[in-house]
DNA sequence: GTGGGCCTCCATCAATGGGTGGAGACTGGC
DNA sequence: GCCAGTCTCCACCCATTGATGGAGGCCCAC
């Protein structure tokens, strides 16, 4: 007789990923996958309806980022833990899911066995955020956090925007719009506009898909 | 008594959406994985070992791309067949997976069934662009190409390069850069270097990854 | 209430960036 | 040989950007 099998939901957008992750896991002896969900908002109805011992989710999620599922979760349910398993390393992500309970970070390169041996340890009430990913998060913990306002400020430029526009934009002055852009280069550690862009496209602050011409 | 499997080899870096991919796939009545391999130049030896009726191929790959490994065994193996399945979908790569000679280009979103039905296809000799993307190839069509040096510059302004570092850096003066800027602002249309720069991130011109901080 | 952080604005200045129009050299194709 | 495209360079000009050093108002925490 087998002891209780850990009792997991998978989240994630991508069909074939997730079904070949769902059909990976029924195959080991004390997993079981309870539930599925393919965006955000289904990952919490799932949740509530089927309380998983340990959650499996991708952090970009159509109609609800798995930063907020997460965020929201926990709120209900404070014991509920929580392994993000994403391809992308922005360190943006990885400190902001940390941050909202997130047990641990993996990347989908990682083995089989590597993953199976988080969900287990996980459940065990241990966290696990392998050394690659730890490096990130030391780095960007040493950077100054940028105010709601400078942020703003990046985003425009990432979208291309002048500092003129940025100014009508957000209804302040092109003096202000300028301090701003000073003090978030400085944040950044780059030295110009386009930098400060590439940066944040890089680091996950401003998602690339916002790129994706949005009329307004 | 069944008709012969269709061999399929799967070429994917990450572990766990590879093996993912072959139990889905390997459940498959008519599907046999023959081959897997984790990066480009692993896939060129295992598809000489294999000579698989279709390969199954992510674009970013360690070592050697997608596309280069597509364009190398499609020189050796004139009726290979290849279907492209990636989760970016930057008009770029699209573009130049078709142009190498890939028969389909599915993005992970996609369903198994989809997945199944494409390669049916592909081995029965059809090609198939889901409407999605043949909508971003017919977009890129419009644009003109970048000359070589075009696109020089323009992975030197992605990489935060001013003009004057720019010319140090590929040995011409400053005036011959803003030349090249000014005529590649023009073909991305776009007004500045920054809107050059998250285009040709998000276009998938220059690759994000090169952005880690090579000192270099 | 004092201090700190944030947001707002100002002026000034130097450096950078981008627009325009022109020109010579080299290449490959017709 | 000629044309088209590319790569290279030049000069000139104006707009934009970024750096510097202020300053006042606001709100929140101590």
């Amino acid at each position: 007789m087998t002891k209780e099998s850990i009792r997991v939901m998978v989240v994630e957008d991508h069909h074939v990923v997730r079904q070949g992750l769902v059909a990976l896991l029924n195959v080991v002896e004390g997993l079981e996958v309870v539930a599925e969900a393919a965006d955000g908002v289904e990952a919490i109805t799932q949740f509530r309806k089927h309380q998983p011992d340990i959650t499996l989710m991708d952090l970009r999620l159509p109609r609800m980022g798995g930063v907020d599922v997460i965020q929201r979760l926990r709120m209900e349910t404070p014991g509920a833990r929580f392994i993000v398993l994403t391809t992308y390393d922005g360190d943006e992500d990885i400190y902001r899911a940390l941050q909202a309970g997130a047990r641990a970070y993996l990347l989908k390169g990682m083995t089989t066995e590597e993953l199976i041996a988080t969900i287990r340890a996980v459940h065990a009430g241990k966290s696990h955020i392998p050394p690659a990913i730890a490096e990130k998060l030391a780095e960007r913990m040493g950077t100054e956090e940028l105010t709601p306002r400078e942020f703003d400020v990046l985003e425009q430029i990432v979208h291309g925007k002048s500092n003129k526009e940025i100014a009508t934009e957000l209804e302040i002055s092109e003096a202000t719009v300028k301090t701003h852009i000073n003090s978030l280069l400085g944040k950044l550690g780059v030295t110009d506009r386009t930098q400060a862009a590439t940066a944040a496209i890089q680091r996950g602050i401003v998602p690339l898909e916002s790129l994706r011409k949005p009329k307004s």
